[in-house]
Parts: structure tokens; sequence; C-alpha cells
DNA sequence: AAAAAAT
């Protein structure tokens, strides 16, 4: 059932103002209760001695080895755990070992009632012929097995649990690099395994060069501020939820914690949750630059920084307080920090500006799952916008026909929209349900919950839910009301076809979307789809497909297929950067580095 | 014009 899960937002639904599990000696000294986190292999050695190898243990052949990669013996840290999966966990010990198994609710969706043996993980075959794209100054080569990478005992075990057998394209060709301490702009449709393939490195980064928490240098910060060694930083809540369950498994008994903080969730818990210590701390940006006022989190520990679904992020609604947290707060500058950003599309502009954030990195690029191997059927049809409501109970009658126990999620353009057709699906005899920034946060869950689940197999929503969000069984993506940009129309439909398995997405095509239709046609093109021939002729005239404007025109041409390096584009800019028309507006406000450092000492030529 | 994200 859906109550079964264990976070600790799941937590705070059952329960709503309960005593606090631990008694806090917090008000009388606050001293001791922070001291009591120490786990990343008990951060108790000299200071100097932690990015070098420890004289104590013994010398590792190669940086990347570690304390932790020996096999049989155990780490000085897993050893005292009694060293079994999960059975060693003893309830006495230092509080780490109190840590809930995050695999445990996997189980609950032994329940869901639909056709399984399609869950066996990722359909490899859909992989071999990926298309990838790398650009940057000395790529480190990918590898081919998670063995080939060391990323040490615990992890490994986690990974194992997780049943992942092969690294995906993404993690082949990104874990390397980021092993390395390279900054990484990836292009990768979610559902490939990109969170993994950022957090495999953070938390193997950790484990192997665990910081103090607390900088050397006191600072004036409070006694109860955290100081993650990792900051991951995502759109929406829904999200930023989904990136910690994943990550909570992957650093599973490795000493490593990780914590979440959203919006809309009352933040004494995760204020309490970080006091407790923290070393990757995933976040939406809004709640963090609350906790960042309030002193309770510093970045001036912060060596990974990842974005994720960073396109978005750095669009003009999230740009400004993306910038705030990452330019004008404590964190260390580009270099002195690790940068990774990720997502399925990036938009030149974007690129650009991202690029401020990074230091002399590698461009990746792999091609969308679904792409070439039409994993995902794409169709559009056209239907005025009187007749929406009936087209869409013609897809779900003829759904309900085939017998299938599946999920449809149908994306609108509004708020009200969505409580609208939610209601009137209900009213008709479909169960449905809805996900939009109107809803309180209890609400929204509970919608996801219900969808993941069958419960209410249909599931309507704005763009809240267009991105990363990992939902098994979505067999029919509908854009009920098309986007306006064409790479939201690539996250939508994403959510279905994902990890190898086949999807369908439809799509309301009518005059309002006129504006969309060369760039649509395009992609379709792109993937081998059908193409009809009246959104061709759409496509054709010259007042349509994006215009000058460019930004609803895919780029390149042809053969492109998640993105390409901005750097390549000899066309794209002169030299000067950021004059070009005044599209590109960070230089001006933006302090601190912004001017001249790392960027143009970083890939001068590579620019050209 | 709309959506998301702090209270």
């Amino acid at each position: 059932m859906a109550s079964s899960r264990t976070s600790w937002a799941d937590v705070a639904d059952a329960e709503p103002a309960p005593p606090p599990p631990v008694a806090a000696p917090a008000a009388a000294s606050n001293g001791p209760a922070r001291s009591s986190y120490v786990p990343p292999h008990l951060r108790n050695r000299p200071p100097a001695a932690a990015a070098a190898a420890p004289a104590s243990a013994a010398p590792p052949p190669r940086s990347t080895a570690g304390l932790l990669t020996r096999t049989g013996g155990g780490s000085s840290f897993g050893a005292g755990g009694g060293g079994g999966f999960g059975g060693g966990r003893a309830r006495g010990g230092a509080r780490w070992d109190r840590e809930p198994d995050p695999f445990a609710d996997s189980a609950a969706d032994a329940e869901v009632p639909f056709d399984e043996h399609q869950n066996t993980g990722i359909n490899f075959d859909a992989y071999e012929d990926i298309p990838v794209e790398m650009s940057g100054r000395d790529i480190p080569p990918p590898v081919s097995t998670f063995a080939d990478i060391d990323l040490g005992d615990a992890l490994n075990e986690n990974i194992r649990r997780c049943k992942y057998v092969r690294p995906t394209p993404v993690q082949r060709h990104a874990i390397p690099i980021s092993l390395a301490g390279r900054d990484l702009m990836a292009c990768a449709q979610t559902g490939s395994g990109k969170t993994a393939a950022f957090c495999f490195p953070i938390i193997s980064g950790i484990m192997k060069a665990p910081s103090a928490g607390r900088p050397q240098r006191g600072g004036g910060m409070g006694m109860r501020t955290a100081y993650p060694s990792a900051l991951i930083l995502s759109p929406t809540r829904e999200l930023s939820m989904q990136i910690h369950e994943e990550a909570r498994k992957f650093s599973y008994q490795t000493g490593v914690r990780v914590v979440v903080a959203y919006g809309g969730a009352p933040i004494t818990q995760q204020l309490r949750e970080l006091e407790r210590g923290v070393d990757i701390l995933v976040a939406t940006p809004g709640r963090l630059v609350d906790l960042l006022e309030r002193a309770r989190v510093s970045l001036q520990s912060i060596r990974y920084l990842a974005l994720d679904e960073a396109d978005r992020m750095l669009d003009m609604g999230f740009e400004p307080q993306v910038r705030r947290i990452v330019e004008q707060m404590d964190m260390p500058l580009p270099g002195a920090r690790q940068t990774m950003l990720f997502s399925a599309t990036f938009p030149k502009e974007i690129q650009k500006m991202a690029s401020d954030f990074l230091d002399n990195y590698i461009f990746l690029a792999v091609g969308r799952v679904g792409s070439s191997t039409d994993l995902i059927a794409q169709r559009v049809e056209f239907v005025q916008e009187a007749d929406k409501r009936s087209h869409l109970m013609d897809l779900l009658h003829a759904q309900r026909d085939t017998g299938k126990q599946t999920l449809t999620l149908v994306f609108v353009e509004t708020k009200r929209g969505a409580d609208s057709l939610e209601s009137w699906l209900c009213m008709n005899g479909f169960p449905a349900t809805s996900i939009h920034g109107d809803r309180n946060q209890q609400e929204r869950e509970y919608a996801l919950r219900s969808f993941k689940s069958g419960q209410t197999p249909i599931l309507v929503a704005t763009d809240v839910a267009a991105r990363g969000l990992d939902i098994p069984h979505v067999a029919h993506v509908v854009n009920f009301d098309l986007p306006n940009d064409i790479d939201d129309y690539v996250h939508r439909i994403g959510r279905t076809g994902r990890a190898g398995k086949s999807g369908l997405a439809t799509a309301f095509f009518n005059d309002n979307n006129s504006s969309l239709a060369r760039s649509l046609a395009d992609l379709m093109q792109e993937s081998n789809q059908e193409v009809p021939a009246w959104l061709l002729r759409y496509a054709a005239r010259p007042s349509y497909g994006g215009g000058g404007g460019g930004r609803n025109r895919r780029s390149g041409g042809g053969s492109r297929f998640g993105g390409r390096d901005f750097r390549n584009d000899s066309s794209s800019f002169g030299k000067g950067g950021s004059r070009g028309g005044g599209d590109y507006y960070g230089g001006g406000s933006s302090g601190g580095y912004g001017g001249g450092g790392h960027g143009g000492a970083g890939a001068p030529s590579a620019w050209d």
C-alpha cells in the first residue's frame, strides 16, 4: 500500500505533531548533539591527512582505490556494523546504525497489479546503438562494467541491491569523468540512469576523503550550521524527494548521510535532519535559500555541486535564485569545487549561462533512448479546443478496452485546467487525480502515490510533473495541451518509455500550437516517427516554425539527438561573449569572478 | 501567458 513507505516526508504525513523521537539535549548543550555524527570513515584523522593517503592504513596503490575498496576484510567503518547487508544493523550502536533500510519499501511495489516481468530493469539492447558525443580536453575513457570503476565495497553492494547489472551509456561516460575530478555538462534522458551517474562519484568521493564537516576556521556560523559536502539542486519538490530516495539507497551503510529540503513541508523536521549531520544535501532552491539565510546551512564545504534538470534551473524563473546560491553565498568557486550539470535538453543560450558555473568542463551528450529505437511512439492529432475532452474520452475508452492495467499521464497548460479536467474525468467514470502547484504538498504527494500504485490510473498534471519523475508503468502520455516549448514536450513524453521500455505519446494539436509546428515536426522526424501531412504543411508556413528567434528551433539539423556543445558552434558568438545582441545578461549583475578568471582561462581555445 | 519555487 501507499502508506507503507518510509521516507521522512511520509512519516510527516502520518504523524502531524509527534513528540520528538529523540529527546533533544539540544537546548542545554548543542555541542555534544552535533558531534555525534561522524561516519564517513570516522572523521577523526588528522585534518591534513584527509586527502592524502593516511599513514595508518595500507597505502592504496591509486587514489581511486581508497580505503573502502578492499575485498573481504570490510572497511574500517563497516566492520563494526557486523558486515552483512541489513542483517548487522544493531540497534544499540552509534546513530548511523539506525539508518532505516531504504530498500525495504521497494517491496511495496510487489502489490502493484501491473503486468510484471517488464520490471526487470533496463533494456540494454535498446542502448547498444546510442550515439554519444563528447567534447572538451583530456576526456577520460568510458568504462563498460561497474567492476571497472573502483567505487568501493559498500557502494558496490548497494549497486547490486539496486539490481544494476551494467552501467547505462550515460553512466559509462559520466562516472569516469566525475571520478577524474572533472566538471561535466551532460545531456541525457532522465530514466537512463542519470541520478546514479552523479550520485556514485559523489558518494564515493565523500567516502574516500570525508571532510571534517565544520571547516577548520570556525567561521561565524552558529553551532547548528550544517556543512554539506555535496549539493544537488532540482526544480520540483517531488523530484528532490525522488533523488533523495535514490541517493539514500546508493549510500546505505556507507556512512554518507543524505538529507532533503524542500518547501511546502514543515521546516522543523528538515532542520532536525540537518542537525544530525549531512554530507549530501538535496534541495529545491527556495527552501535552500531560506536555510542559508537562517545560517542553518553553509555551502563553504561544498566539494560537489550537481544541478539536475539544469536547463530548467537556469531558465528565467529559476536563474536568479540559482545564481544567488551558487555565486553569491559561500560556495567555493568553480575549480575549487566539482560541478555537474544534467538535463535531457540543453539550449545553447542556457549552455552559455551554465558555463559560468563550470571550469574546464567536458560536454557529454547521450542520445535519447527512444529517438533511434522508436521506444516512444509519437502521435499528433488535430483536435479543436472544444473537442479535446471527447477526444480524450475516446482514447481512454480504447485503452480501457484493451483490458490492460496501465497508467495515463495527461498534461495540460494551466492549474485551473488541470482541476477542471480532473473533475470532468471523474464525473465521466474515469478515476483521475491531479498534480499542480496550487495543490498543497500533501495533496501533491498523495496524488502521485495514488497514481503510481494504480489506484488512480489517470493523472492530470501541469509541467510540475514534466521533468525527471520516474513513474513506472506509464504507458501513455497525452499532451492535452501542447507546451509552447519543444524542450518541454521532450521532457513530458519522457515520462513514458523509460528504462528501455516502450511507450505511447499522443498530442492534441490545433491553431493555438502553430508556433510549435516546425520544431515538433523536426523532432518527430529525428525520432523516425511518421509525421502527418497536415503538420508538415503547418511547419512549412514561413510565419511559423519559430521564426528567427530560434528558441523553438532544434539546434543543429538532421542528425542531432540530445544536443551539442555550444563551444563547437563557430557561429554562436564572437569572442566578446556576452554582447551579441543582449540575449546574454550574466556579466553585469553577478559580482565575483564573473568577468574573467576561469572563463577565459578555463577554455579559451575551445570557444573559437 | 504559464508553470515552478520560501513563508
